[in-house]
DNA sequence: CTGAAAGCGCTAACAT
DNA sequence: ATGTTAGCGCTTTCAG
């Protein structure tokens, strides 16, 4: 590997100084037209690349976003950081990325890693945020981290003051809720998977709770049942365990895509038909909802928008600049072919 | 933000000079134990990271590995950067991820973006290196960046000489194609999806073809369909085509495990079953084979042996050790329910 | 408008 | 074993 050329080298070839090179390269000082025309000249013949690490010393930032996340394979993830990495890209900024798949000991020393590399703001995307009990210890690190480094997080972290981008969970449930109840003959809903170990699913199960209740439905405490897992495997669980006492409800909300898909399963192991026997709605609207059979209703989001949000938040931050401490993404209802309509 | 802790503060609190504190901190030099034992206490105490740019900039290191993939939301390319990532972390490397969406031009500028980025070496998965016919423009791009980077792909990209790490195609074409004739009665076999534009496409057809004739099968154009897309909807547009003249295959294979869902579904739309009717197979058994109803007979890779070899093959670039030109990556067959084995 | 020089935070000779 | 110092590649005063 040859040693890369530095700005000394195109000085030397254009025959300027090196401060004349830097300030064709950062444009925020005039230089006489000629000059600049020669320099860059040279610039392009080598199509010369600024050392970023240099810059970075000098204006202490790397220009670099942080973002760690539970595990990328996770197709609502892996969609958010696409948008993420897009917005990052057209701002001049790029991603540095890091799985924790959800080991605590794993997002501290990846915390720290970001930290050394200077990265100009940290995003964190499930996780520790998600979770309803902030954990003492990690509530300090990330206070810590603040003190250097704007922090967003999707989620909430008690105990912290990060700013938040989040789902508008109430009025997905609202969507959802709405949306069934204007079906013909709905009188059981059933809620399967996702655990209130984690904040949004608190938000959910409340929401639906009242909501059944305001609309004059009763909330049948067999038909509500949590599962950690939010795969396949837990949501044919949680629909098992539905279906194990007899009672079949006329719809299920299941937590997530993944999660419906094991529904799916179990409903069609029980001998019955979706959605002529049960209607099924998700969340997340992932491409999971529309590569299955039937293909899911499920309240999604714009991703574009909800990337952009969580990255535009972060470089006003890094600009120091005012933010909300929350924002809300704005859901919405996709209509597919798990609902009965007729 | 607080400016940062620097080892300058380190220095003056344990009441030693920066060069003691740099030698506990990277452990190469001998330090007297008791004050090895207070500077890294002052370390400890502000839980001090040493700023990576200013590392870099010394030797010419930036410990960060470039990684540009056409798009991670792909499964298949999603579970393989995970595996790079973990890879990555526990040798000391961060990633810096980059999604070219298959865009000629953002690559190119990603590419140059990584090599402000003085990363130590880039990885390039799917994209340009896999087409056949490799673009000289681009060629060209990536010679001048081996100058100065190491540079592994998975493909092949002509007139370079990048390292390459790729699954053995020939090998996965036979795994399917014995499996598939040791089953009863099957006469007619044929491939959907894919186009012969990109290089292990080539590969796969031509093994297909060969191996149909050494079985003694006849090879049948009309079952042998190509594919733009490598998704649902390329997997439903070539299966539609096979069975519009009327001619129905014993065993169909699927390019990847989003054409087989699609497969799946055309075959359901003509009023056949699977596999009673026809048997499917397919290539990555991604998650998405196990999805899907039937579960997916597709041949997989170790994900976590491919993401190793591609990170140490990088890592040994960057060590200045050798590396074979190519490396293989040993397919196995997932057995599922998508064949009629009785 | 341009060049010389200082300095970002760190490591690695070089002295001691 | 430890401190002093040069210098990595760049930007930004500061003079001129």
């Amino acid at each position: 590997m040859k040693k890369s050329i530095t700005i000394v080298d195109i000085a030397k070839e254009a025959g300027v100084s090196v401060s004349t090179v830097s300030r064709v390269l950062t444009g925020k000082v005039k230089v006489n037209e000629e000059k600049r025309r020669i320099v860059q000249a040279v610039i392009d013949k080598y199509n010369f690349q600024p050392n970023a690490m240099a810059r970075g010393l000098i204006n202490s930032k790397s220009n670099l976003i942080g973002i760690l996340t539970a595990d990328i394979r996770n197709p609502y993830y892996s969609t958010l950081i696409v948008s993420c990495e897009q917005a990052a890209t057209e701002r001049g900024y790029n991603l540095l990325l890091c799985n924790s798949f959800s080991d605590r000991l794993n997002e501290f020393s990846l915390l720290d890693r970001l930290s050394q590399q200077k990265v100009d703001a940290m995003i964190l995307i499930g996780g520790a945020p998600d979770e309803v009990e902030t954990d003492k210890e990690y509530a300090e690190k990330i206070n810590a981290l603040l003190e250097e480094t704007p922090v967003i997080i999707t989620g909430n972290l008690n105990g912290t003051n990060c700013k938040r981008v989040n789902i508008d969970e109430n009025r997905a449930m609202q969507l959802i809720m709405d949306y069934i109840l204007s079906l013909d003959g709905i009188k059981s809903v059933a809620f399967a998977g996702g655990s209130r170990r984690y904040i949004s699913n608190v938000t959910l199960r409340d929401c639906y709770k009242n909501m059944l209740e305001k609309k004059g439905l009763k909330y049948i405490p067999e038909f509500d049942v949590e599962n950690e897992r939010y795969d396949e495997i837990g949501g044919r669980e949680a629909m098992d365990k539905i279906l194990s006492n007899g009672k079949v409800p006329d719809v299920v909300i299941a937590v997530n895509d993944f999660t419906a898909v094991g529904i799916l399963k179990s409903i069609h192991e029980h001998n019955l038909r979706v959605p002529e026997d049960i209607s099924v709605v998700s969340f997340d609207d992932t491409y999971i909802a529309s590569l299955v059979t039937p293909q899911l209703t499920s309240v999604g989001y714009n991703y574009w928008e909800f990337g952009e949000k969580i990255i535009s938040t972060a470089i006003k931050l890094i600009d120091k600049r005012e933010v909300p401490e929350e924002i809300f993404i704005e859901p919405k209802l996709i209509i597919r072919n798990s609902c009965k309509t007729e």
